[in-house]
This record gives structure tokens, sequence and C-alpha cells, in this order.
DNA sequence: CACGTAGGTGAACAGTGTTCACTGAACTAC
DNA sequence: GTAGTTCAGTGAACACTGTTCACCTACGTG
């Protein structure tokens, strides 16, 4: 009766709603495949009629924080280009990281088993980094060094702005990440833990920066 | 014959050793207990003779990491607060963080098990702050916003520094975590993958803010 | 209608962390 | 010097884990 593409579809979406709410509740190291399959009401060894391994499952939620995130983000910012851009990207960046800590993690933190093959999600990570990038004004008021430019040439062509400007957007998103790592991780507990300030502080330097810092640029 | 103490102190250290081995090779999920174990010539459940359980083990790698990392940073820095202090203790970080990246991950990486204790870790935390917070330079050439301030007041009076020196260090070492944690993470593959360049770049961002980079007020 | 595909089953294997009664040698006290 | 205690290390067991395999059977197609 009912059709098996269908019904096969919907397991799988019991699986990785299952192994979502697993890992958005306890972490990725809590991710148990037979707490999965237990929770979706299937056997064990079911779930590699879907998976490959417990290991592709986790890649799966992966790419679907990435997606997660990165649809947060350009909600965020909407589709002009605005002054505050990039603030509104950092600002929603730091939300969904402290809605989704343990996806936040997930992306950003430890690579999960050996090694994290990252050819499936370099398309996803490069969305969510496009977000930043493209916000980045391009009044590259912080020459880079000419090793940095070569290196960087290429791909910022390939993302439409300029090496100086990528350049820019790999530190600054550097300085929000890992303010965001150490938030997470604990780290600023006994100064300043509660990151708001911390936070508010970061994206006015960041936004004074690029706003072209300096009203002397006597320092050609 | 042999001191019973001393055949302990043995044990553990085999254990430590084997333990710490196996992280530097392969990551803290790759730790076995009962690997460990194996390769100290013991039983599994002879370890919980010496650590309460897998994780006070890890936990106990934690803070070994945390010592390494400091005294290595210690070093680098040497005693005396020169200006190039901040550029000299960040080359060892990603120095440290290059040659043992398991090690860097254990510790601003994902937190491990549910949750870590911080309260045994935050004193070896501290240690490894404390070179960082020490060696920026009091022009506070950026103002902290007044909550910032009021929040850091008291945690920078314990540090010996003023609020806005603790804010900048906790500010510029989330960037260079951050950047760290990106290049291991495989975040710049695509970008800046070897993230020699962009590391420069950084250090020489933040040297020209901290040497007050609106003008050449010269140390005082 | 007959047949092959394939999602789901259940048992098994090797591995894991942890517990517990136990042994026996090193220490302590008399 | 002998009796008693302490305790690092043992081995078996428990409950878990990821993964594999032969099997079943209902769906979809010819």
């Amino acid at each position: 009766m009912i059709a098996r593409s269908e019904a096969k579809a919907r397991t799988r979406q019991q699986l990785l709603s299952a192994a979502q709410e697993a890992v958005q509740k306890e972490g990725a190291s809590a991710l148990s495949l037979r707490g999965v399959a237990r929770r979706a009401g299937v056997v064990p060894s079911a779930v590699y009629r879907h998976f490959e391994s417990r290991d592709a499952l986790l890649t799966q939620l992966i790419l679907d924080a990435y997606t997660s995130l990165a649809e947060t983000l350009e909600a965020a910012v909407g589709t002009r280009i605005a002054g505050d851009s990039w603030r509104r990207a950092a600002q929603a960046l730091r939300a969904w990281a402290l809605r989704h800590r343990h996806e936040f993690l997930l992306i950003y933190g430890t690579p999960v088993p050996g090694y994290r093959a990252p050819v499936e999600t370099v398309a996803a990570a490069a969305r969510v980094a496009a977000v930043f990038i493209s916000r980045v004004p391009d009044t590259p008021q912080e020459h880079l060094n000419a090793s940095l430019h070569a290196q960087l040439a290429g791909p910022a062509r390939d993302f439409g702005v300029s090496p100086a400007q990528l350049g820019q957007a790999l530190a600054e998103t550097s300085q929000l990440v890992g303010a965001l790592v150490l938030e997470l991780g604990g780290h600023f507990v006994g100064t300043a833990d509660p990151a708001d300030h911390l936070w508010n502080q970061i994206l006015e330097a960041q936004q004074q920066r690029q706003s072209g810092a300096e009203a002397p640029s006597e320092i050609t």
C-alpha cells in the first residue's frame, strides 16, 4: 500500500531527527547509533540501509548544521549590503551558536573521528563563509603582506572580492569563532563569563577597523 | 623488596604516558582505557586504582597539556617584558599547537564528555592566560564599553592589569585561538591553508593595534 | 501473475567502560 | 619475629557500543 520509497524516506527522516535531537541535547560524543535506532523504532542494523556508518550519519548532521547556520545568517543580513551587515551577521552567528551550542562545536570544535573528510563539507562551509566574506567593506585599509596576497589571489577571485577583503574576513571571523569556542568551552569563566559585553566590544572594534578606523592615516 | 608506593607511581606513570601517546597519535576520542591498560602491561580494572574513570584520566591529560603549553610560552617570552613579547608568545602558541595538535584541541576544542568540570582546570588555564594578559601593553587605546569594564574590574585586579588590558587580551587571544582552531579543523583549506601568512598578517595587525596604531607615542 | 529488489529483522562478533570479590605481597604494630 | 592490615593488581562478569551477516517479506516492476 504505502510506497516503499516514501516509507524509506520517512524512517530516514526519523533517524535523522532522532540523531539531531541526541546531538542537540548531549553533544556529538553522546550520539549512539543504537540509541538513534531505538528512538526511531527500528533495529540497529536497519540504520545501515540509510547510512554507511555512524560517522556518515554524523557527517550528515554536520552538513545539516552548516545549512541551518547559513540560512540563519543569510536571513539575518538580508539581501542588501548595508554598513551594518557585518555586525548583523556576527550577532546572528553568536545567537545561533548559543542556541545550538553542540552543533556549533560539531562544526568548529574538534574534528570528530580520526579525520573528517572535508570534501563534502567544503561547499556547505563555503556558504557560511561567503556571508562574512561578502560583507567586508572593500576599503582595504590594512594592506596584506605580499605572501598572503599571493596565496589569496585565486580564492578571492572565486568569492568575487579582493585578496585584502578575503584576508580581513578570515582574520576577523577567526576572532568571532575563537571567542565563541572559548565561551562555549567555559574558558571565560572567572573573567568575561557571560560574554555579551566582550562580544559587543569585539564587534565595535571590528566595525571601527572596517569603516576605516584611522582618522590620521599617517602611516603609508 | 620494591617499595609499594614506588611501584604504584611507576605504573601510574606508565599509564599516563601510554595515554598521552594515544592522544598525541590519534586524538582524545580514540583514547581507550583498555588500550592504555594493555600498553602499560596491566589489566583494565587496575587502571581504576589510579584514576576514577576514563574521564578522570583524560582530565589529567588536559591538566598536563595546560602545563606543557604554559611552560613553553613562559620559556618563549622569557622573564623580561619587551615590546615583542606578545608576538613571541603568539608564535610559541602556534608552534605548540601545530606540534601538539590533538592536545591543543583537547584544551580548546570541544569539551570532552558531557561537561568537563572546570574547577580543577581553571588554575592551569589561568597560567596560560596570564602569559598573554601580562604582555598586553597598558596603553588602552581602545576604551572599553562601560559594562565590560565593570565586569572585568575584579578579575583584572587579580591579574594585576587594568580592565582595558584584560579586555584587549581576551579579544586578541580569541583571534589567536580561533585562527588555530580553524586551521587545525581544516577550515582554511581552499583559502589560507598553510596558514603561516595569515598568521603573520594577524600578528602584524595585533602588534600595530597594541603599539597604539594612531601615533608613535613610544614606550613610556 | 511471477520475480527480483531492498528495507527491516535478529543473532552474532569484537570491542568498550565499569564493578566486584579475590589474591598476595609489601607495610605496620606488637 | 610474628600476626594483622593495607592495597595494587587480577579475572570474571555486566551492560553497553559499532558493525556484519543470513534471512524474511512486502513492495514495485516485468
